[in-house]
DNA sequence: TGACAAGCATAGCAATGCAAGGCATAACAC
DNA sequence: GTGTTATGCCTTGCATTGCTATGCTTGTCA
């Protein structure tokens, strides 16, 4: 299981992801991170709709309440402007992070 | 600046990671990382210090007091044994996670 | 008919991040 | 000899927050 840091630090820059690949809901978004992570990233539902609430909130994404085949109602979010610019900034962010990390991973850090 | 999410998730790989490069000090450590990450990652000191006590508490890391050359006194931190085993977790865990985001990333995620 | 999966939601409080502040010494300018 | 900046360590305190636990509904299948 990851430590919870690194799960606070990947959520919203996962969501923003996933949504680039076409609008999605709720449960399905925690399915799908569990299944590109290959089972590490668990999310539950407690710690996720907060998150979508508030990504909401601030305009990253919008929702729409579908009916689904099932006749089940589910609650569609959708990337909007101001989230793709988020997540262009939480990339670079990332990758800053990320550069560093590898940097001092090398071989020899020392020689850097 | 960082997101504060991502500073969290990062310290501790951070520290871990530059004390691979030889035993440091705290005031050091964040110069240190501040140079390697080109400015972008800037720890204060009041966010560090408890961290590195908490690493030294979980025995990832042992501290001496020395004598520096300018006849300052600095308390020097080395990576122990639980620490470097500590440091392989986190790599895997780091590396799980961006794994995950760099898929979402790519051109066309759909068609991953 | 009852158990499980799908689906969304939030109250509540334990845990904690870190800004702010404190202390001490070296180095340097004037 | 004094004022300032950089070096260097430390801790308190409380606002913020993460997320567990819980609750509800509906579909499905045995």
């Amino acid at each position: 299981m990851l430590a919870k840091e690194l799960v606070a630090a990947s959520t919203v820059p996962l969501v923003l992801s996933v949504l680039t690949e076409g609008e999605n809901y709720g449960y399905a978004l925690i399915q799908r991170v569990r299944e590109l992570s290959g089972g590490k990233i668990e999310w539950t539902e407690g710690m996720l709709y907060p998150v979508l609430h508030w990504m909401e909130k601030e305009d990253l994404i919008e929702s729409e309440w579908h009916e689904a085949e099932t006749g089940r109602k589910r609650k569609y979010y959708r990337l909007r402007k101001e989230g793709r610019k988020a997540l262009q900034e939480e990339k670079q962010q990332w990758m800053s992070v990320h550069e560093t990390l590898t940097k001092l991973w090398q071989p020899q850090p020392r020689l850097t």
